[in-house]
DNA sequence: AAACATAGCAACCGCCCGGCA
DNA sequence: GTGCCGGGCGGTTGCTATGTT
């Protein structure tokens, strides 16, 4: 059995306010109140309109204070910030930005932030298609090549994600890469409140409990923008896991990324991992150092992969955020991954030679398969656990997953 | 100048949750 | 404890304005 509508749908208008409706809810609003009962609104003003209809019009319209028009630079980074913490929760980031409304803030992230963030990479994947189709032609192995031409990482989307996440190695200049990618230069620090999966206490600045400090749910952001995994042979079929033998590898000369995964078959799914210690560092206390340490265990198969990382760039809120994996600053010892969280941080966009894209470990190792219990956890709200990384080293073969 | 494409935004839809009887 | 109801929210739709061919 349904639900009983909220109105009579036979007997309420439907679409664009008049300014007589508009005076007639402000001017009784005003006076009155909502009495606690949209849907009993609307008879008492003669207005024929749902109550649901009434309050919209009255928070994102009518309501005084509202601030309508361009957002500023500042805005723009609270919603970048609040929306890599904690998603679309456009309520929670309108609360942050008085004056503005979710349905505000939420138009405004779908029409021109996101596009601002992914840039147009519309051209450039063309022209990478154009050159795989090349290759093709040419009997090059489109995988290998598909590696030298974006330097192993992901490409995201049609328009891409590409030109925030993928490494341009040699191909793109500087100033291209700025024309094209965006992140905010100032990520401010904001005080959340609290939230139903948060992991932060009341007396706490930071949100902690972050729905994305997991690599799956980085990749359910990802995805949710149009993401795919460049590597994907078939891009609208394919599934990455470990045992693709792909290959990834992705070199930067200063402030060095160097990323190669590649893996011989059928072993990771006997991969047991455990996480033995997560410990966030606030930044504030004198560590700088966040050590994630997860051990692997049961691995029959060598499977080999090798990072060092010592990019800059992620903002300390994000580092706040247990998304230090963003970040570099990685030291590797034989079974530990240690991941700083610098004190200073250039822009987004650049290392600390101030001249590179975006481009971690974190995405890049987006090909692996996701843990299934990890994932299972997430969706029941929480990740504050999730494992970070793994990694084993021995003399000649490590890996890293990141999940 | 007209046709078509794209972007921006207001409004709607339907689901979920909490309060209350 | 259960079901109803309204509020709140995120996703989606559809109209209008603007840009492009």
């Amino acid at each position: 059995m349904g639900r009983a509508p909220c109105c009579d749908k036979a007997n309420v208008k439907k679409g664009p306010w008049s300014p007589e409706e508009d005076a007639k809810l402000k001017s009784y609003i005003q006076q009155h109140g909502t009495g606690g009962n949209w849907i009993a609104l609307p008879p008492k003003i003669g207005l024929k309109r749902c109550g649901k209809s009434c309050r919209l019009r009255w928070l994102n319209y009518l309501r005084p204070n509202l601030k309508h028009g361009d957002f500023s630079e500042e805005e723009d980074n609270i919603i970048c910030s609040l929306y890599v913490s904690i998603g679309s929760r456009w309520s929670v980031i309108a609360a942050q930005l008085p004056g503005r409304t979710d349905n505000d803030i939420k138009n405004y992230w779908n029409t021109r932030l996101k596009k601002k963030l992914l840039g147009n990479n519309k051209n450039r994947r063309n022209k990478e298609q154009q050159h795989l189709q090349a290759c093709s032609n040419n009997g090059i192995n489109k995988q290998q090549e598909t590696s030298s031409i974006n330097g192993g990482s992901v490409i995201i989307g049609d328009d891409s994600f590409s030109s925030l996440l993928v490494h341009e190695n040699s191909s793109t200049t500087h100033q291209q890469q700025q024309q094209q990618c965006y992140w905010p230069h100032f990520m401010p620090v904001l005080p959340i409140p609290n939230l139903p999966y948060s992991t932060t206490n009341n007396n706490q600045q930071f949100y902690l409990g972050s729905s994305f400090n997991d690599q799956d749910s980085i990749k359910k952001l990802l995805i949710k923008l149009g993401g795919r995994f460049h590597n994907d042979v078939d891009y609208d079929n394919y599934h990455p896991t470990l045992g693709d033998g792909l290959l990834n590898h992705l070199h930067q000369s200063q402030g060095t990324t160097t990323t190669t995964y590649y893996s011989n078959n059928s072993t990771q799914q006997q991969v047991v991992y455990h996480q033995e210690q997560i410990q966030f560092d606030d930044g504030n206390n004198g560590l700088h150092h966040d050590e994630m340490v997860q051990r692997k265990g049961n691995l029959n198969n060598e499977i080999e992969e090798e990072m060092v990382g010592n990019t800059n760039f992620i903002p300390q809120r994000l580092l706040n955020n247990g998304l230090e994996f963003l970040h570099g600053d990685m030291v590797f010892s034989e079974d530990k991954i240690i991941i700083g969280s610098s004190t200073t941080r250039p822009n987004w966009g650049e290392n600390s030679s101030g001249n590179s894209v975006i481009d971690h470990p974190l995405i890049s190792s987006s090909n692996y398969q996701e843990d299934e219990g990890v994932r299972a956890s997430e969706e029941c709200g929480l990740q504050e656990y999730s494992t970070i990384a793994t990694m084993r080293s021995n003399s000649s073969n490590s890996m890293l997953h990141v999940q």
